[in-house]
DNA sequence: CAGCACGGCGCG
DNA sequence: ACCGCGCCGTGCTG
C-alpha cells in the first residue's frame, strides 16, 4: 500500500482512482487560493520590446511583396498596411500565390484541407528558399507572447497587499488521462523553450523575503516504461544513473565509447524517438521532426535521412527495447480485445475508436491506448507526490513559516517557502516526491527503477537557475 | 456584440 | 498520421 490507501492494482479499479484523484485536492483548493506573484512592470517593458520587434518585422515582410501586388493586398486589407502577419490565411496567399514558393514540393494542407498550411513546421521546411519565411516566423513567436502572456496575464492579476498575484483555476475532471488541467490562466504553458520565452516566464516571481522552488520528476514517462515493460536494457541505465539518450546512440549506432557519440545526428536522434515512442512516434513524424531540427539549426538535412532510414531508426529502437515493443503490444491488445487500457493505479479509459473503419482514426486510437498506461502513471505518481509535499507543508506552516506549494506542471511542482527555509524544504519535498512510489509498510519501492528529481531555489521562474 | 470554427502555438 | 491540454487572432455568422 503507497501513501493514502493507494495500491498497484494492474487493473481497472475505480475505488483506486477516486482515492487517488481526492488525495491532492486540499492542496489545489490552497494553490488557487494562494496563487503566483507576476512583474506586472516587466512584463509591460517585455510587451514594448516585442510590439517594437513585431512592427520592424511587419515592415520586412511588407518589404517582400512584389510591388504589382501590393495594390491588391492594400484593397483586400482595407487598411494602411498591406499584410495581417496573424493571418494565416492572408499569409498563405503571399507564400504560394504570390511568390509562388514550394513549388514541386508536396505542400501539407490545414486539418480542414481547405488551404496550404503555414504551421511552423512547413515554413521550417521552406526557411532556405526566401527571405520572408524566417521574419513570419519571429513575428509569430513575438505575436503569440505579446497577446497570450504579456499582455493578457497583467489584465487577471489582483493586487494583494502590494504584489500582483494570478490565480488560476486548475481543473481535476478534464483529462482523459489523470492529469490537471490549468485555466484563465492557464499556468501550465508559460514559455520557457526560447530566449523571449523565458524572459516571459522570469516575470514570475517569489514574493518579498520568499523563494521559488522548482522540483521536477527527471524522465519520469521513460522510468515508469522502463518499470511497466520490465524493460531490462532501461532498467539497467536507470539504475546505473547513465544517460538514456546516449546509450540509446551507442546502440543504435554501434558505438562503443559514449564520448563518440554526436549529439546533432546522432544523440539528438535517439532523445526524439525515446520520447516519440510514448506518443506512438511514426516514421514520417520522426523524419518531420528531424527535418525541423535541422533547419532550426540553420543546416541542410543530411540525404541519407529520409523517410526510409527513419523506418529502419525505429525498427532497430524496438529491436533493442523489445520489451517496450512487447509492452506496447499488449496495450493494443487490450485495445482491440476490451476498447479499454487501463495504468498501473486502475485508471481506465475507453477507446472505441481501434474498432473504426477508417484507419487514420483507428490508429490514432492505438496511439492513445499506448500512451495512455504511462501518461497517466505519471500523473498518478505526481499526484501522490503532491500530496507527499503538502503534509510536509502543513508541518513547517505549523511552526509559523511560510510556506506554500503554487502551481503543479505536470512533472513539476512549483513551491514558495520562507527565504531562510529554501534550501531545508528543498530537499525535504525533493525528498518526498521521489518515494511516492514507497510502499507505506514495507519501505519498498514499488518501482524497478529509482524516481529522481531535480530541484532549484529561485526568485525568478526560470528553466536555467 | 457574442459565439463559433479554424489555424496556429505555448507547455509537459 | 506524435500523446495530453488551453488560448490567441482571424474571419464569419446570427
Amino acid at each position: 500500500m503507497l501513501f493514502g490507501g493507494i495500491e498497484l492494482p494492474g487493473h481497472p479499479d475505480l475505488a483506486n482512482i477516486r482515492a487517488l484523484d481526492l488525495l491532492p485536492i486540499p492542496q489545489i483548493c490552497r494553490m488557487m487560493q494562494v496563487g503566483v506573484a507576476i512583474d506586472v512592470e516587466r512584463l509591460g517593458e517585455i510587451s514594448e520590446i516585442l510590439a517594437t520587434k513585431m512592427s520592424e518585422l511587419e515592415l520586412e515582410i511588407t518589404s517582400y511583396i512584389p510591388p504589382a501586388y501590393l495594390n491588391a493586398f492594400l484593397e483586400e486589407s482595407g487598411e494602411d498596411i498591406a499584410i495581417n502577419v496573424d493571418s494565416a490565411e492572408q499569409i498563405a496567399e503571399l507564400l504560394f500565390k504570390v511568390l509562388k514558393l514550394g513549388e514541386g514540393k508536396d505542400l501539407k494542407r490545414t486539418p480542414s484541407g481547405l488551404r496550404i498550411s503555414t504551421g511552423k513546421k512547413q515554413l521550417e521546411k521552406l526557411k532556405r528558399d526566401h527571405p520572408v519565411i524566417p521574419k513570419i516566423l519571429e513575428y509569430r513567436e513575438a505575436s503569440k507572447l505579446k497577446s497570450t502572456y504579456a499582455d493578457a496575464l497583467p489584465l487577471l492579476a489582483k493586487d494583494e497587499n502590494g504584489a500582483k498575484v494570478i490565480h488560476t483555476q486548475l481543473l481535476t475532471t478534464r483529462t482523459s488521462t489523470g492529469r490537471l488541467a490549468s485555466k484563465k490562466p492557464n499556468l501550465q504553458n508559460i514559455p520557457t523553450r526560447t530566449k523571449l520565452g523565458q524572459m516571459i516566464r522570469r516575470a514570475f516571481i517569489s514574493r518579498p523575503g520568499c523563494r521559488l522552488i522548482s522540483i521536477d520528476y527527471s524522465q519520469i514517462e521513460l522510468r515508469l516504461l522502463a518499470d511497466r515493460a520490465n524493460e531490462r536494457k532501461m532498467i539497467e541505465v536507470f539504475r546505473t544513473g547513465g544517460d538514456i539518450h546516449v546509450f540509446t546512440a551507442m546502440q543504435v549506432f554501434d558505438i562503443s565509447d559514449p564520448a563518440l557519440v554526436d549529439h546533432l545526428t546522432q544523440r539528438n536522434p535517439c532523445k526524439a524517438v525515446n520520447f516519440g515512442v510514448v506518443y506512438g512516434l511514426t516514421a514520417a513524424g520522426l523524419y518531420d521532426l528531424i527535418v525541423v531540427t535541422y533547419a532550426t539549426a540553420g543546416l541542410p538535412v543530411p540525404d541519407w535521412v529520409t523517410i526510409e532510414w527513419c523506418e529502419k531508426f525505429i525498427e532497430k529502437w524496438f529491436g533493442i527495447y523489445s520489451d517496450a515493443l512487447e509492452y506496447f503490444q499488449l496495450q493494443h491488445w487490450r485495445a482491440r480485445r476490451y476498447e479499454m487500457v487501463w495504468d498501473m493505479f486502475g485508471r481506465t479509459r475507453l477507446v472505441p475508436e481501434v474498432r473504426s473503419q477508417i484507419e487514420r482514426v483507428q490508429y490514432a486510437g492505438l496511439r492513445q491506448a499506448g500512451n495512455l498506461p504511462i501518461q497517466a502513471a505519471a500523473a498518478g505518481v505526481m499526484k501522490i507526490g503532491m500530496a507527499r509535499v503538502e503534509r510536509v507543508l502543513e508541518g513547517i506552516r505549523a511552526s509559523g513559516i511560510y510556506a506554500e506549494a503554487l502551481l503543479p506542471v505536470h512533472d513539476e511542482l512549483l513551491i514558495e517557502v520562507d527565504a531562510e527555509w529554501a534550501e531545508e524544504v528543498e530537499e525535504l519535498c525533493r525528498w518526498e516526491m521521489e518515494q511516492a512510489l514507497v510502499d507505506e509498510e514495507s519501505g519498498e519501492l514499488r518501482c524497478r527503477v529509482p524516481i529522481k528529481t531535480e530541484g532549484s531555489i529561485m526568485t525568478r521562474w526560470s528553466k536555467a537557475a
